[in-house]
DNA sequence: CCTACCGATCGGTAGG
DNA sequence: CCTACCGATCGGTAGG
C-alpha cells in the first residue's frame, strides 16, 4: 500500500515535469507560470504543489536527469575498448539521439541551467565541466597515439559540443531531411576535420 | 539645437541598451527588471521612459542591430570575388569576431529573440531564415564547382552555425588560449571536413 | 484535489 | 530627472 502510494506520487511527479520541459523551452523558466503549467497538466495550480515543493526543484530535477544521462554514457565509453576515434563517434551519435528524443529537456538543461538556485547552480556548473575535461583528456589521447591531428584539444570539443547542440534548430525542419543522412553528414564533417 | 537634442537622445539610449545587453545576457530577458537596469545606468526605473518607449523595445533594438550587422557581412560576401571556400572562411571568421567583440549583443540575440513581441518576432525569424538559406545556396554553389565535397549543404551550414556559436562557452576560459590560435583550429576543423 | 487569499514584485504612468 | 503610485501577475500557503 506504501509502495503504491508511493510510486503514484513519483508517477505525478514526472507527468508534471514532463509538461515543465515542454512549457519551459517554449517561454523559457521566468516567463513560465505555475498557473499555465497547472493548466497542461489538468490540475489547479496549488494542486501541483502536493507533488513539488517548488518551480525551482523542477528546474534541478529536468537539469540534473539531464546531466546524469549525459554523464553515464560517458563513463560507458571511457571504458570501453576500441580506438579513440571510434569513442569520439559513438559520443557525437549519443549526443545527435539525444537531441532528437529528450528534445524538450535537453533543451531546458541547455538553456535554463542559469535559473538554477544555490547550491544546485555550482553543481550543475562543475558537473559540465568536469564532462568536457574528460573529453578534452579523450581527444589529448587519440592526438598522442598519432590517430588524430596534433591541434588544440578543447577547441576540439568546443567545435564538435556545439555543432550536436545546434540540433536544437533542428526541430523546424524535422519532416524535411532524413535523420541517418543528418548523422551521418554531422559525424563525418565533424571526424574528417580532425582525422590524421 | 534641434539636432543636438537628437543627438543626446539616442546616445542615452545607446548607453541604456548596452547596459540592457549585459544585464538580459545574465539573467536573461524576463529575469531582468528595470529597476535593475535602471540601477545599472544610474537613474530611477521612471527615468529609463524618457530614453526607451518600454523594455519590449530595448530587445528589439539589441536582436535588430545584431541582425542587421550579420546581413550586411553576409551580402558583402556574396558580392565579393573569389572561390567559394575562401567566402566561407571570411563568413566563419566573420562570426568569430562578432562572438569575441560584441558578445553581450549576440548572446542576448540568440537566446532571447522569443521573447520579442508580434510582428517583431516574426520579422526576426524571418530574416535569419533568410540568412540561413543564402548560406545554403552559397555551400551549393561550392559543390556544384566541386570545391567541397558533395553532402547535405543544409546540415554543413548547421554544423558551421552552431560551432561559431558555441563561442558562447568560450568566454569563461578567453584568458587561456590565444585568440589567434582559437580562431585557426576552428576554421580548420570545420573547413578540411567538407573540402574535397 | 479544491477555493480563497497573501505579500512581493513587476512594467509602466501621472504629475511636476 | 524625480517621487508617488497603480493594476496585474507572480510563487506559494492555509485550510478543508
Amino acid at each position: 500500500m506504501a509502495k503504491i502510494h508511493t510510486r503514484k506520487n513519483s508517477t505525478q511527479k514526472e507527468v508534471i515535469a514532463k509538461s515543465a520541459a515542454l512549457l519551459f523551452k517554449v517561454k523559457g523558466f521566468k516567463a513560465s507560470s505555475m498557473r499555465e503549467l497547472a493548466e497542461a497538466v489538468g490540475v489547479e495550480a496549488p494542486s501541483l504543489y502536493n507533488h513539488i515543493s517548488s518551480k525551482s526543484e523542477l528546474l534541478q530535477f529536468i537539469c540534473f536527469k539531464v546531466a546524469d544521462k549525459f554523464t553515464t554514457h560517458l563513463s560507458m565509453v571511457e571504458n570501453s575498448s576500441g580506438i579513440v576515434i571510434s569513442k569520439i563517434e559513438s559520443f557525437i551519435r549519443f549526443h545527435i539521439c539525444m537531441m532528437l528524443e529528450n528534445f524538450d529537456e535537453v533543451f531546458v538543461a541547455n538553456h535554463e541551467w542559469k535559473h538554477l538556485q544555490e547550491p544546485f547552480l555550482h553543481d550543475f556548473l562543475s558537473q559540465r565541466h568536469n564532462y568536457e575535461k574528460r573529453l578534452v583528456a579523450l581527444v589529448e589521447k587519440g592526438i598522442n597515439k598519432k590517430e588524430l591531428k596534433k591541434q588544440n584539444a578543447y577547441v576540439i570539443v568546443l567545435t564538435i559540443l556545439s555543432s550536436v547542440r545546434g540540433l536544437e534548430f533542428w526541430e523546424r525542419h524535422k519532416k524535411n531531411i532524413n535523420r541517418q543522412i543528418l548523422e551521418d553528414t554531422m559525424v563525418d564533417h565533424l571526424l574528417n576535420g580532425i582525422l590524421k
